[in-house]
RNA sequence: GGGCCCUUCGUCUAUCGGUUAGGACGUCAGGUUUUCAACCUGAAAAGAGGGGUUCGACUCCCCUAGGGCCUGCCA
């Protein structure tokens, strides 16, 4: 079985972790069985999509390593929204409304107070032919609707087992509004019956829109004389780590946002494809490996929390274990040669981060002096350059046999002093890049 | 308000009526590094609460609590 799938997002924002688990579990799912998967543009909507937003969808996913094998706009295809259009009104499947915004809000709210349901009661079904030659004399131009069939819609869901949803507890959806614009369902419905979708991968914040859209696509593939409702799978949504929804803060986990902070595209992938699932979370480079193990089967239902921390740390996973080669075009635009890289690489957690130690290695940096005798002493016993590992060897020998201080007493104070910092990489690798004079000044206290 | 889904170590989860409740990440400890980080080894750590059903419930049923989602002329 070869599946054909799409990612669908609408051009009206940036993709956030949110859509990419979506975009990356059908991208597995297609690459797995060796099928196509399609970048979709849903932006029917033309007020509010923009190329600038198309544009960084794009260049997310090609950066996530996500390759489309076949993209298209929605825009491009009015000519067959309207041809289904015009077959579901032949059929009665699709009739005109003429409320207003307000007087559907105003229902709603009455339906609500009452302790209804906020639910569509059809009025527009029994407008007569006069009635509505009235409103449009009136110059009213009306919002049309589908006609759902008021009964239960059964599938048996990949992720979620056989589901069941009465459509007659929901309004019969807006398909094309007062203004003529196609809203997302019917376009959607059209295009996965057109391309062969053969299965909708999405969150389940999408299961009540499931039973509408088979209800749609049983009607659109009557009307093309052709093709197949796809199956589908609805996954939990994330929510953050505090355990509530991540809607709030979305802004901050657009993928462009990460990609700024210093994010390893690996790093998101190998999070995103195994979060909320059986299987381990382990730095996984290879995106055909990871589809080889992508398995329905292995996805839970219940919310998954996406935590930030933990991307990071498996960020500095997989930093600790890259080669410089692999990084160089990137290293180099920080100006950090391979020498620092393969010195300091276990110390970051983000690529930048080199270029923090850069600056350690031979940049200024203002030293921490902790007992300024002892500092001293040290200076005086810097061997020449080029210094070597064996140099750092001896001179720590000699500053242990000159003060006494040996273990921590001994290190602490000339990583100090030498670094400014507390912490980081092997001081014998650090020692030579740092050079003589400069760990001779820094041991003075002088910034160097 | 109504509907749907969910609830096992801190986190993601395994278990599909009988297990010392397993694994991974994190945490902690030890080792190594004559220091820290990295690395290696080990340990601690869980069935939301209450009722049933059953010889026996994490597992099945009900209630409560908590969480997510839907309920748009958004997607």
């Amino acid at each position: 079985m070869t599946a054909i799938v799409r990612f669908a997002p609408s051009p009206t924002g940036k993709i956030h972790v949110g859509n990419v688990r979506a975009a990356l579990w059908n991208w597995l799912f297609a690459r797995k069985s060796g099928g196509k998967f399609i970048l979709r543009i849903d932006d029917t909507d033309r007020e509010r999509s923009t190329v600038a937003f198309e544009d960084g969808i794009r260049a997310d996913l090609a950066w996530l390593g996500l390759d489309w094998d076949e993209t298209f706009r929605q825009s491009a295809r009015f000519k067959d929204y309207d041809d289904v259009s015009d077959g579901l009104r032949e059929k009665g499947l699709l009739y005109p409304c003429y409320e207003t915004a307000e007087d559907l809000e105003r229902k709603r709210r009455l339906q609500r107070t009452r302790g209804l349901p906020p639910v569509y009661d059809r009025a527009a079904l029994s407008l007569t032919d006069a009635q509505k030659q009235a409103f449009a004399a009136e110059g009213r131009r009306p919002h049309w609707r589908f006609r759902l069939s008021q009964a239960p819609v059964v599938w048996r869901d990949l992720i979620r087992g056989e589901t069941n949803v009465d459509t007659a507890s929901l309004s019969d959806p807006v398909l094309i509004r007062e203004d003529g614009v196609y809203l997302y369902t019917l376009p959607s419905c059209i295009d996965d019956i057109d391309y062969r979708i053969t299965h909708v991968i999405r969150g389940e914040d999408h299961v009540t829109n499931a039973a509408v859209q088979i209800e749609i696509m049983r009607a659109v593939v009557a009307i093309r004389g052709g093709g197949i409702v796809p199956e589908f799978a609805h996954h939990s949504l994330l929510i953050g780590a505090d355990g509530h929804g991540l809607s709030k803060r979305l802004g901050s986990l657009s993928i462009e946002a990460m990609r700024e902070e210093g994010f390893e595209p690996e790093a998101i992938t190998s999070l995103l494809a195994k979060l909320g699932t059986s299987e381990a979370v382990l730095p996984q480079p290879d995106l055909s490996a990871l589809a080889a193990t992508f398995d329905f089967e292995k996805i839970g239902r219940a919310p998954a929390r996406f935590d930030e921390a933990e991307l990071l740390q498996l960020n500095a996973k997989i930093l600790h274990e890259r080669l410089f080669a692999a990084l160089a075009p990137r290293l180099e635009a920080l100006g950090v040669s391979e020498k620092l890289w393969e010195a300091v690489k276990g110390n970051v957690t983000r690529l930048a981060d080199a270029a923090d130690w850069k600056a350690v290695a031979n940049g200024a940096i203002d030293p921490v002096i902790e007992d300024a005798a002892f500092s001293v002493k040290a200076a005086a016993l810097v061997p020449d350059d080029p210094l070597t590992e064996e140099s750092w060897r001896n001179f720590v020998d000699r500053v242990k046999a000159e003060t006494g201080a040996k273990g921590r007493a001994l290190f602490h104070p000339l990583r100090l002093a030498l670094t400014g910092r507390e912490k980081g990489p092997e001081m014998a690798a650090l020692f030579p890049l740092i050079g003589a004079a400069r760990a001779r000044a820094r041991l003075m206290g002088e910034r160097a």
